[in-house]
DNA sequence: AATTTTTTATATAGATCTATAGAATTTCTT
DNA sequence: AAGAAATTCTATAGATCTATATAAAAAATT
């Protein structure tokens, strides 16, 4: 007896997670409640472990869920076969949209998947590591064409890149109504292209 | 009847603080509890009162003495008038290092400094803006200088550092022994130059 | 040494929060 | 419609944690 692909039971599971990334983004996990959780699907505390084991297992749901998507971004970008500038340009923007679209999900995966135990870290470990590796594999694609200067190592480009892309999360909390085609390409000029005159 | 400047409660006063650092950064702010940091400075829970008006109140004192670090240091640089290359190269440099030796303090400034109540935010965010005032600042000199590309705005490049710099905290928790000063060069000549070749 | 001040200890009230067990209700199936 | 399955509700045990009030001890001052 296989469910359906979107069961009545998977959706309304996709609703709890969202509900408690929604509700994790905005308060922390430990200052959340899972009484918070519930409210917000409308069904009461004790409710909410019908879909959860445990509060720290809707913590994992949400991260897993949250990389699951950056993933499987970057790799339609890598399997497009752009430019490596074209490449990182279209990762900016995408990364800076979805901060808009998917913002509950990066922030806790950024501010709050640590908070697993290390014992339990296993699948977003190996997540996160997937997501790294595809990274350092357009990297170095991107050296092997002599897009990339020769002189820089690829992880710690990679890093480099990574770091600038978190950055972008200050932009969502300060909405001063910003154009983030600007701020892309701008984001994406300066790691390609440096920011000094001459 | 004025305390000289490092009283013993002063002195005793720092501790606490510092203890408070390590345990918020190691734990996190919430998972962490006031007996935790009374463990580490070999006293009992209640007795950690007497520093501390409430836990919440050591939060804001660690990251009150984080951000106060990091501001003057970077006024220090700004004082001594070097080029905009330069003082990248040093202030990259110098966070670098500082996440070796001060981590604590970086990483709860960066993660729980949030926790704190909008409306007791009032002498971070003042501190933080004066951090990013400054780097404005050193971003608008230089633009007046022809040292930064002029099309480039400075708030967004300012983001851009900032979230470069940022990044360096992975390096941190993944101490597979590097050399941070073959990352303080790439990362700078990242910014300063760009990653792509041509 | 006696007295005052500073620092730490003890004990606990009061609040909060997770997770569970079992009952009740709704939805689905036949 | 009756029965089965899925979903939600109720009530609560049990654990934890902050903050306070008061007592004790240690240090400093006279």
């Amino acid at each position: 007896m296989l469910k359906e692909r979107t069961s009545k039971y998977d959706q309304r599971y996709l609703a709890a997670v969202d509900a408690a990334a929604a509700v994790f983004a905005e308060k922390g996990y430990h200052a959340a409640g899972t009484i918070d959780i519930a409210d917000r699907l409308n069904i009461k505390q004790g409710s909410l472990y019908y879909y959860f084991r445990s509060k720290e297992a809707a913590l994992e749901a949400v991260c897993l869920e949250g990389i699951r998507h950056q993933i499987s971004y970057l790799q339609s970008v890598m399997d497009e076969g752009h430019s490596f500038s074209d490449s990182i340009r279209k990762l900016v923007t995408y990364t800076l949209s979805a901060l808009e679209e998917r913002s509950d999900y990066m922030i806790v995966f950024d501010r709050h998947r640590q908070v697993i135990p290390l014992e339990k870290r296993g699948k977003i470990r190996d997540q996160s590591n997937t997501y790294h590796k595809l990274l350092e594999e357009l990297f170095e694609q991107a050296r092997q064409n002599d897009e990339l200067k020769p002189d820089l190592d690829v992880h710690i480009s990679v890093r480099a890149f990574t770091g600038l892309l978190s950055s972008a999360g200050s932009w969502y909390q300060m909405k001063q109504s910003i154009d983030l085609d600007v701020v892309a390409k701008q984001y994406s000029d300066i790691f390609l292209f440096g920011s000094c005159a001459v």
